[in-house]
DNA sequence: CGGTATCCCATGCGATACTG
DNA sequence: CAGTATCGCATGGGATACCG
């Protein structure tokens, strides 16, 4: 609760400049990282696959967002885009080389949440339960 | 702190009650793929480390932020805390052997993202001068 | 079919001040 | 030393409608 009266001086310094922010490599870790671009790499890992297809294998997905992360995968070199030039078009997403190396290691860590996820809800349960206790 | 806590659907309804949202396993993901989770992870998987030496590790990270992923983590049981009741007390955090599992996968991930940042960066360089050229 | 455009909200994170 | 409290922005992502 706010002790002193001071008011909050809205302009926080977008810490731009601090050069580890800007890091590539920290840019890109937040562009796979995110929360569709995994997804997304593990279902073209097995096949390429067609827009829609792809979004009706990702439930909850909208095309913006399926359509922005394509966008970014294919600008960082990651997956390839194919138009069949048919009626009506065909557009087609593939896994480049880049892209298929990073997709065993998203495979990794997403078979990890898989398989550990009930493990982690026990663990909540036990230490959420021992909070109740001390709160009591 | 409750951060991402229960189902509390509070956003615009993602299309109702797509149970893929409230998904443990989904939640989860977002969680350790987060901007800190990993790189907090990570410093922890050779040693264990206290509260300021994870912060002065982790360069740009606020203390609110490490403090809450960290209770977090500890929630989760991917990573212990200790006290040791000295004066002034000294909290030491280290990974359970299920944080040590997902160190590993994250640290695979983590490691792709090092070593193949410059030909991403290269191949983005490419994609834009293309682009240029198409807008001219 | 394969997208864009628009609008808007929830959440994460940063900065700063304060506490035991 | 090891946090908590408070405030506020920036951003990612959702819904919906429209375009080539």
């Amino acid at each position: 609760m706010r002790v002193g009266s001071e008011v909050d001086n809205g302009a926080q310094a977008p810490t731009s400049d601090k050069s580890h922010n800007d890091c590539p490599g920290r840019v890109l870790y937040r562009h796979v990282a995110g929360r569709w671009a995994g997804p997304i790499v593990l279902e073209l890992w097995p096949e390429p696959l067609r827009f829609h297809r792809l979004r009706d294998a990702l439930p909850g997905i909208s095309e913006k967002v399926l359509a922005q992360n394509l966008r970014e995968l294919v600008r960082d070199g990651l997956v390839t885009r194919t138009v069949e030039p048919t009626r009506p078009p065909q557009v087609t997403y593939s896994l480049t080389q880049l892209g298929n190396d990073l997709a065993s290691q998203i495979h990794g860590l997403l078979t990890w949440v898989g398989n550990h996820t009930p493990e982690v809800l026990a663990a909540r349960r036990r230490h959420d339960e021992q909070q109740q206790q001390q709160a009591s």
